[in-house]
DNA sequence: TGTTCACTGGGCATTATGACCAGTGCAGTG
DNA sequence: CACTGCACTGGTCATAATGCCCAGTGAACA
């Protein structure tokens, strides 16, 4: 479950160049070519890895316009509108919150008029008593996970 | 930047299986491996797909508690802010919004008790005025695209 | 002290990769 | 209508990485 200096230099050599291979990452960390595999097999199979799909870009997609919506949901209807939800391919992200909403989404759409579309369909579904949206401007920080793996590593190793 | 219906099934697939690799794919999609191999390097720099970074997973890193924070700004300090954020760690991405908040970002923590702290450091900064923190129970729909990536190719293919 | 475990450094056959090529069908252009 | 550009096909080639195996070593641990 905790990963150790190794793993985290893995991992963030991993996420600068994702087309490296094992090979040519053995070598750039000293180390033998079957413990880099074994720690790769190891980190995947405990979920720390859990994938290398593509990250798209929804804005190359032609969905420049980004959002959060927070939702207050009717008592008793939360499965329904989860479902709903998950209906809707501009619904990039669904969690259910502590706090003033129920739920919060990330919304992201074609243009801002067409983020009164995607709203409406969002919205338009019975359980849903009101919606709250922010839409964003820039992108300071881009999710990442660099910072936290070092972090992650460096406690490690402290203990 | 618009995508075709092939497009669209290279992206899935690799989505699906990323670690398929070319041959593979232009086997299943029954086009040649050239075709695949001149469609990827196509989206990769068109920018659809930004890269094939390890998709690594918060709470296997010893993170479980994940929140989303509405930040407001004073005045003029939007800058010094964003600076700040970004040597947290804990901060997995910022967005600067419209709406009742100035910003918005997604934090996580190793606990509740955790999260205390990850927010003290977020707010312990001269430029942010004011805080709310909404704490995430649920994740019904994780991040995803490919429901976007169909629908973007479909809308390629009735134009 | 003995055992377990991770890592090393090596070898092996299989397979994918990136780079080419000529030929073909299609769309748009002059 | 003929021409041109373009994407795709199906093929080859040398290079390189992969997955898998092995015995040996060192350190931690019971």
């Amino acid at each position: 479950m905790a990963i150790d200096h190794l793993d985290g230099r893995i991992i963030v050599l991993l996420a600068r160049e994702p087309r490296i291979g094992v090979l040519e990452m053995s070598r750039r960390l000293g180390v033998a070519r079957g413990t880099v595999q074994a720690r790769l097999d190891r980190l995947q199979s405990n979920g720390v890895i859990r994938g290398f799909g593509p990250e798209v870009d929804p804005a190359a997609l032609g969905y420049p316009v980004t959002a959060f919506a927070t939702l207050q949901i009717r008592q008793g209807q939360g499965a329904d509108v989860r479902a709903h939800l998950a209906t809707v391919p501009e619904v990039l992200e669904l969690h259910t919150t502590t706090g003033t909403g129920d739920m919060m989404c990330r919304l992201v759409a074609r243009s801002n008029a067409d983020l009164q579309r995607v709203i409406d369909r969002v919205v338009g579904f019975d359980g849903i008593v009101r919606a709250s949206t922010a839409i964003v401007m820039e992108n300071p920080v881009p999710l990442r996970i660099i910072p936290l793996v070092e972090q992650a590593a460096e406690d490690r190793e402290s203990s």
